[in-house]
DNA sequence: CCATGACAAATGTGATCACAAATGCAGATG
DNA sequence: CATCTGCATTTGTGATCACATTTGTCATGG
């Protein structure tokens, strides 16, 4: 049938797959998909207006990254961690996330301070809120927003596709625990920065993040 | 015109974009690519005897890993690093394969440690007979064979993109500094294994890391 | 000798198609 | 009621093409 193509604006806007990536990874990061979650080539791309090129190049990224499981036949899903495999992930959030956090204390100000203040006072409203993906999301920014200042792009690079790989499954995880109440590390985290304090940072950010993940165990 | 296909095997191969994305990490891992070498799809397709379909998939692929660089104009080349990245990356390993050879330790039996010392011999062999390339895969082998120990797939998993992404430079460095003597540190390493000696195998990995990579500082 | 501009070649991007394999489901069978 | 078989559908794979942009080259002008 071969219908005339519909143009494009034309202008230099980001490439189809890049803008396909990063719809995903953001859905996939913020544990907007279940784990499991099957994901076809003809469905991202009719879901973002493109074709199977695109949709590929942008699956292929985040099997790369681990934000996907490719199966034996080629299908793509959303990863379903074992235990074991939660506890290793965890244990390298617990390695890399006080080594940033570290790297960052010296260049923390206290805008930055209060900035990451201010995300956690959002954090705690999307507790209250029992809004898991909220609560994830800035759950991450508050770290992400620390470790930008350890000027270690690719640490950090690093610990994010850590985070990829977790996504879906804290998403069932922080939906299962229903907290009410703000887990207290973060305040703890905001201390041992005003007070300058490595050693207390170090051990805040350990039990934040182990803490955190150990509360599966069933 | 729409030519008649070509008929291939049709057996269950790997598909030819896992094979082309293979061949191509390898050569980025064992430093067999300058750094700065440019990669065309068209050229790898070529290569590997394929469309640009898989060839593109592979590409993106690697530089998902960090083992390739995406220029603004879509063009793919090995990493040029620089001096800071270097050094960072260098101290992701200082702090990764001391955790790892530290899990590997209560389970490295004598077999193990014996293969590890038949990988050393060849990658002395290698330093003798001036051949970066099999020097950068047998040193690899070497840490490789410890981590699997270690019974961490993930964390393996991150380090080896970090591998990857310091391949191209590895050639260069290994190739100005013309070593002719190996470095001790395997030894140590060796010797730490065989007494057990979990703080003695915690530096020798360290130093063996950072001594490698802080000799090109200019 | 170096900078500049025009033109040709090279290159990434995205769409479409053919095809084989995998998947899912209905109906038959035990 | 559970299991298997057969078939229609879905799905990933790879090739090919058109197109816009970038890159490289060479001649021209300062």
């Amino acid at each position: 049938m071969a219908v005339a193509l519909i143009r494009m604006p034309s202008q230099s806007e980001a490439p189809a797959h890049d803008r396909v990536y990063r719809g995903l990874r953001q859905l996939v990061m913020h544990g907007e998909l279940m784990p499991g979650q099957a994901l076809t080539l003809r469905g991202i791309g009719k879901q973002y207006g493109v074709s199977m090129t695109p949709a590929r190049e942008a699956l292929r990224r985040l099997t790369a990254e681990g934000a996907l499981t490719l199966s034996a036949s080629g299908r793509v899903t959303t990863p379903e961690l074992s235990n074991d495999r939660i506890e290793e992930l965890a244990q390298i959030r617990a390695l890399m996330e006080p080594e940033l956090a570290s790297r960052a204390l010296r260049r923390a100000h206290l805008a930055l301070i209060d900035r990451m203040e201010a995300i956690n006072d959002a954090n705690a409203r999307a507790i209250h809120r029992q809004d898991p993906v909220e609560y994830i999301r800035t759950n991450l920014e508050f770290h992400r927003t620390l470790y930008l200042r350890a000027q270690s792009p690719a640490m950090l690079g690093l610990l994010e596709t850590v985070w990829l790989q977790l996504g879906p499954t804290m998403r069932t995880l922080y939906t299962r625990l229903r907290r009410t109440t703000a887990p207290p590390h973060h305040r703890l985290i905001l201390e041992a920065l005003r007070a300058g304090d490595d050693a207390a940072l170090r051990l805040a950010l350990r039990t934040d993040v182990t803490q955190g993940l150990r509360h599966l165990q069933g």
